[in-house]
DNA sequence: ATAGTCATATTATATGATTATATGATATTT
DNA sequence: AAATATCATATAATCATATAATATGACTAT
């Protein structure tokens, strides 16, 4: 499941019916374990319980979640194994500091954008990004087969057809940039796939290329640039074509930063 | 708990009073649930499991691993946590396809290299680090603190004066590799760390600088030359010297490689 | 002072029962 | 005949409770 997905499942589902303590009901609730996770996850995303601080015990968030201890104790595990806590006997569970934390987790890294991606996470996505994926464009001209180089084309497609829909948009934009991710043959290049979407969809809750005719027209042609040169075995060009979408794409984004930074002044 | 800590502790640690059915007692023991993860984390990226395939039913599991369905279950959630297995009710646990495990887990990553890393995924860990490296190494140009700085002197120190000990030879710079991962102030950069330290691990267990005073000479050089870029604040000199290192220890491996290649023939 | 012993708090593990849910078979309706 | 609803069943999810292992700090003995 897609944080793009979630955008609309949350938004679209029925809540089920609540056998938890109904408290505020805020959040769509998947199951108990999942419940736990998100909660606690988020927490110390937030800095809610800070690095090395201790979690309350047992039985303190046993009496918090009203879940069984079995419940508790899988939704402990699975932060552990995300590298978010440590639990020891007669110790306790501590938080681990943030260079533990497994950031191409898709869930922690969505923990850290609940309320929007914060800038400065906003400006590290990019970078990486744009360390990675020029590398991974220029191995797919070397590696695609004609299948993807066909599938991706079908994306590009895709992406200029969704004139009306940012989601529609997203979703292409980003099976495309995993695409090209498989497409490179390196497994761990592929395995970014969490912080490509992370970073579309901080810049699609912003902006999208959707909403300016030329815009959509500029951010589709850029796309096409890459998967040409993919197909025509140029790994320079490809390279130099997701560099060129990237900047595009980070340049929009500073655009509607800085207008929302005029507004906030207007606003004192 | 690193790679290269568990080499050591591995065949140094006193085997524990095994309570479990003992079967062989090849792995060490840590406790019930790391042992089942570590059991069927390996058995599933070996492909034992194939991506796909149904894993046993939790009383199957249970006969095999002789514990608790308790620890069994958190086990499960551990596997879940980092994208191996998907549980669902009435249909049961199933391995899911090798896009969704988290390779940037060190665990994950270090079930691939139990028998040694295999050559091709050695070449994949070369081209992603040399995509991030040098991008972090040039970002820790600009923002290193002279903490940072005065802390990489002493690792290259360390490196220098490791003339005999491959373990401390590759603490050391796999250490140094972090700290400029840190010193980036990249987050996603330095999460990367599981990564490069598999790699290390890989040259390290094949070939160690150490073994040859030239190029042990060699490596010292080519890590210090990085530190002083960043220290002089020059990224594009930082980055092209991060790719020197890597280019030379690539060198060294495949040297290694081309000479068991060769033993191999012979053998035949 | 140092090392050993013990009480205690806390997670780790075990067990048996109940509940929720997806699947496939079957019946019902259109 | 085809779609839809109902039901039985298998499987994981959850619950409740009990026992074991282990790290800490106080205490004791050397």
């Amino acid at each position: 499941m897609s944080i793009l997905d979630n955008l609309l499942a949350d938004s679209l589902r029925p809540r089920r019916n609540n056998h938890l303590a109904s408290r505020g009901g805020v959040q769509p609730l998947r199951n108990s374990h999942d419940h736990v996770v998100a909660a606690l996850g988020s927490a110390i995303v937030s800095g809610t319980f800070a690095q090395g601080a201790h979690l309350p015990g047992e039985d303190a968030l046993l009496a918090r979640f009203t879940v069984s201890r079995t419940v508790l104790r899988e939704a402990l595990k699975t932060l552990a194994a995300k590298g978010l806590i440590v639990s020891r006997t007669r110790v306790g569970t501590r938080v681990l500091p943030r260079q533990h934390w497994n950031l191409f987790d898709t869930d922690v890294l969505s923990w850290h954008v609940v309320e929007g991606v914060e800038s400065s996470l906003r400006a590290e996505l990019t970078d990486f990004r744009f360390a990675i994926e020029p590398a991974a464009a220029a191995l797919a001209a070397r590696h695609a087969t004609a299948g993807q180089i066909a599938q991706m084309r079908e994306l590009v497609a895709a992406m200029a057809a969704a004139q009306d829909s940012r989601l529609a948009f997203a979703q292409a934009d980003l099976a495309l940039h995993q695409l090209i991710g498989q497409a490179s043959g390196n497994r761990l290049m592929a395995g970014t796939g969490a912080v490509i979407e992370t970073a579309l969809f901080a810049s699609f809750t912003l902006s999208s290329p959707v909403d300016d005719r030329a815009d959509h027209a500029a951010s589709v042609r850029g796309h096409a640039a890459i998967v040409e040169a993919i197909a025509a075995r140029d790994g320079v060009a490809a390279a130099e074509a997701v560099r060129g979408v990237i900047r595009h794409g980070q340049e929009r984004i500073d655009a509607v930063e800085q207008r929302q930074g005029e507004i906030k002044k207007h606003e004192r």
